[in-house]
DNA sequence: GAAATAGGTAAGTAGTAACTTACGGTAAGT
DNA sequence: ACTTACCGTAAGTTACTACTTACCTATTTC
């Protein structure tokens, strides 16, 4: 649900009630995702007027680009590491 | 928990109760978060005698990585794209 | 300024995920 | 062969997440 609404969000800024009304789920839930997405810097708010335009952030997007790929290459880098050490025992150690 | 038990096996392959017994919940937790890692594709495991031994599968973690990779990629292509239909609007449209 | 529109937040509920204990089955030691 | 160690799976419980309805505030419209 939260990366549908995202999705649609994708497809340009919208007010929580336009997206609301595309998806199978009440508004406050809507506005719960939001929130979540929000917080999590991947989308920004804009009154305007009376509604709540939400859109894309697109430095958000990419930091949790980053971020997933920094890790994930981390985790292979880690990996590798583990396996060196393992295929090159400390002289003192018994195989 | 489940990352925590990932992060175990990055420094090296190990078997179920020796991981269950560096961390704070039971053994068969363990076990059926190594299932759904197994299922994923992000670890393996070999049968040791008596004990079963799960490592990190890279080319499973090269995977999940291309695949969040490309999935962010294209969500930023897709709100440029989004951006860009709005900075030039059809000659029919209203401003 | 009263009514209507738009939306955030609180409180409650239901469905799912994450854990526990209990059990069974295979390999190793004695 | 019996006992012990290791592990997976089933069943039940707890905790969390996602939703709903209800309520309140702020803006717009008449």
């Amino acid at each position: 649900m939260r990366r549908a609404i995202f999705e649609r969000l994708l497809g340009g800024p919208q007010p929580v009630g336009k997206l609301a009304h595309t998806l199978p789920v009440s508004r406050p839930a809507v506005s719960q995702h939001l929130k979540v997405l929000k917080d999590t810097g991947l989308v920004t708010t804009r009154a305007e007027g009376n509604r709540r335009v939400y859109r894309v952030a697109p430095e958000g997007v990419e930091a949790m680009r980053e971020y997933l790929d920094r890790m994930w290459v981390q985790a292979l880098a880690a990996f590798a590491a583990a396996v060196e050490q393992e295929s090159e025992p400390t002289k003192g150690s018994k195989q």
